[in-house]
DNA sequence: GTAAATATTTAACAAATGTTAAATGGTTTT
DNA sequence: AAAACCATTTAACATTTGTTAAATATTTAC
């Protein structure tokens, strides 16, 4: 049982590595365990690392008007950083924080611009993740024009169903770009098709 | 006076290339000029190149219920493609128009992978653009969360003022992710502030 | 097991945006 | 210049979501 089994099959979508990338790659990341509620980047802190969700839901969130301003739940088994802190190495304006209990692959910017320096291929799959992770943030904006808010839960009890079952509806409204209550009434009121 | 002034400021801001890289880009590039409302990918077709947008706009939507959402307008000096076509190389669902005459430089995709594969310094730049465009789409998606039409419509003037002056109000209502009345009310009621 | 804390629901009213339909204003074509 | 074609505005009414405040429900800590 290969501890890193689900980040190699998520990894291999992308690009087919030879043994020494994975093993370049195993020798600089570490493994980090938030509890529920912990902190893994704070609003003001220089995000030095990205991490792989292994186990568990990350809530990226910022403060506007004294309101936590959820941006995104992560999904199993995805990457997250404050990549504006990540990439510029100035203060994120952004928090994120562990939802339920978390076990994250993460890895330093110095060993991963090593990694991007020495193997093409690692550098390839930065690009192609990227690539992805644009695509799907525009489908999102497709979603917030064209969609109402009762779609937007619909899908998402559809694609993230035990996203849906461990995450608190206040983050998941966030999500939305809506309120809790609205959130709550929209539940009750929505015709199951 | 460079052609690829433009071109050449904008790339050099993620990655400093050397004359031979440039020169592979430029034998491998393509100028497209486009009169307004001209199409440069059509949905249904396979987005086989990217372009640089030298002069003018481009707007990118899908028909949802036989009306044309418009999911994004390309500002000045920035790439476009449909890219979760152009990566998959099938058929495109969005539609890429031009909005004012263009003048795009375009590179077929294979050639860009010919770059990514032959220069790291290219690979490398396609990495960081895609930081970049996914940033600025999350950006994006903050604005569609919290802030009202009014507020997404002031900031669009103070960053884009030609843009407005050159874009047809109903395709930047879609672009806030409101109707054309909806812009419109909202421009007569609108405080300066 | 009880108290405290947190999560969710409910409701009445307010604000923002959508819908439909028509009027007005500009441009382009002939 | 008139006709035809766009773009924009206006208005009345509908729907969706926000706001405020409270009531329930559920979970966590002691």
């Amino acid at each position: 049982m290969d501890k890193f089994r689900n980040a190699l099959n998520f990894i291999k979508q992308y690009v087919d590595f030879e043994e020494p990338e994975i093993q370049a790659m195993k020798n600089r990341v570490q493994w980090l365990y938030l509890k529920k509620n912990e902190v893994f980047i704070n609003q003001g802190d220089i995000a030095r690392t990205i991490a792989f969700t292994n186990k568990g839901y990350l809530r990226v969130y910022y403060l506007h008007d004294g309101e936590e301003i959820t941006r995104d739940i992560t999904p199993l088994h995805s990457f997250a950083t404050a990549l504006p802190s990540f990439i510029s190495q100035k203060p994120s304006w952004e928090t994120i924080c562990a939802i339920t209990d978390c076990e994250l692959i993460t890895i330093r910017k110095e060993d991963l611009e090593y990694l991007y320096s020495t193997y093409p291929r690692w550098e390839r799959f930065g690009r192609r993740i990227m690539e992805e992770m644009f695509v799907e943030s525009q489908r999102r904006i497709y979603a917030f024009i064209t969609e109402t808010a009762e779609v937007r839960y619909k899908k998402l009890l559809k694609h993230y169903p035990d996203m849906i079952r461990e995450v608190p509806l206040t983050y998941i409204a966030g999500f939305l770009g809506i309120k809790l209550q609205s959130l709550s009434r929209l539940r009750k009121s929505m015709d199951w098709n």
